[in-house]
DNA sequence: GTCTATATACAGATAGAC
DNA sequence: GTCTATCTGTATATAGAC
């Protein structure tokens, strides 16, 4: 089985190499087929130890797919949506990047699957989903608030709520792609993305640009 | 396949009692635990019929679930977000009203366990995400549609594409307590919502609004 | 149609040899 | 640490009496 995880969470010696397989087989079956319909007999097959073993490491079904989902959280973290580099802010082009690294992001299919995964046992593991949450959303909202903050000091934006304002540009460019694809009802096209970024963009300028500015 | 399903909703005559029994039994169970996790022994319990009863019925667990979406959506679809009534609309009443039906609607217990159930269970029953996706969300994107519709033939709006802006404004005024809801991450506040719809009617009318007809 | 009792399968977790 | 073999509970679904 493919294990490209490098991530510093899991001791990438070679003397974990059966637990990171296993967590490879827990992830994709997991996140593929739900946490209670994957046996672990089925995870120890894919990962290719025994099940034994793989109570060696794990504790239990539970403590493993806690692990998988820290994991997976530690791993999706560095990323940024933007930082600030001391340069003027182009706006348009600063939203537009945003936005287009968003959406990748949210529409990346481990990304997805993660979230899903994530919500279909926010019930039973209520941790697992504040941990998700810290790590994706709440952490791209303070992101673009960051930058939002940096655009009101250069006078390009008025902004009375920044949070609300963060907020709703990520919906406005999100749309209800999350519900088509959290449905399963196939990957939004890139016309549809575009058209959404596009369209928010002007609507959240519409309403935030600083006028006295306008060139 | 002793039934015949041929309702619309499930007859309310004294005859199929036991019927809606196991069907409420379903729901309960089905919506609060998950699909997976719930036993028929359990839903045959908590409907006070016996197990062979419950398999008179439905065919299997998949039929019942089946059926219980299928049932749901039916008793969600004849809401009613917007309709027209000949008088001339007063622009941001009738948004408030909007959104406060809307966000009512998926912030109510039943519809937002549905929406879950259905969620965590697409990938294995994609005819049931295609039913709730038709009850649910596109009809209130259509219902929106229809509202801008008039209120742009009105001159109030100036709106290049309806469907689009339509998905904007049910985009900003949700926000993402979705995702707060999702997650299990507690109910958000009456004031949370509000300052939310308050805020998405301010950017959306900043950016459709028809400066002509401004007071 | 409805029940009690049961067939059959497989789940999570462990014992004990190496 | 890793394996094979197994324990124990419980799941879906059905048989057969009434």
């Amino acid at each position: 089985m493919p294990r490209p995880r490098r991530n510093q969470a899991i001791d990438p010696s070679g003397e974990n190499r059966k637990l990171r397989q296993v967590l490879g087989a827990a992830r994709e079956l997991f996140t593929t087929h739900g946490f209670d319909v994957t046996s672990m007999d089925a995870i120890a097959r894919e990962a290719g130890v025994s099940k034994a073993t793989l109570y060696v490491h794990f504790a239990s079904k539970d403590a493993l797919l806690s692990a998988l989902v820290d994991d997976e959280c530690r791993s999706i973290g560095p990323q940024m949506l933007w930082q600030p580099d001391g340069r003027p802010i182009e706006l348009e082009p600063a939203l537009r990047a945003i936005a287009r690294d968003y959406t990748a992001f949210f529409l990346d299919d481990r990304g997805l699957k993660l979230h899903r995964l994530v919500m279909s046992n926010a019930a039973r593991f209520p941790k697992m989903a504040e941990v998700f949450m810290a790590a994706g959303p709440r952490r791209c909202e303070q992101e673009v608030a960051t930058f939002l903050r940096a655009a009101v000091a250069q006078q390009l934006l008025r902004i009375p709520d920044i949070g609300l304002a963060a907020i709703q540009f990520l919906s406005l460019v999100q749309g209800r792609l999350h519900l088509q694809w959290e449905l399963q009802l196939g990957r939004p096209s890139a016309n549809d993305v575009a058209a959404l970024i596009d369209g928010g963009i002007r609507v959240f300028l519409a309403a935030y640009r600083n006028p006295e500015i306008r060139p």
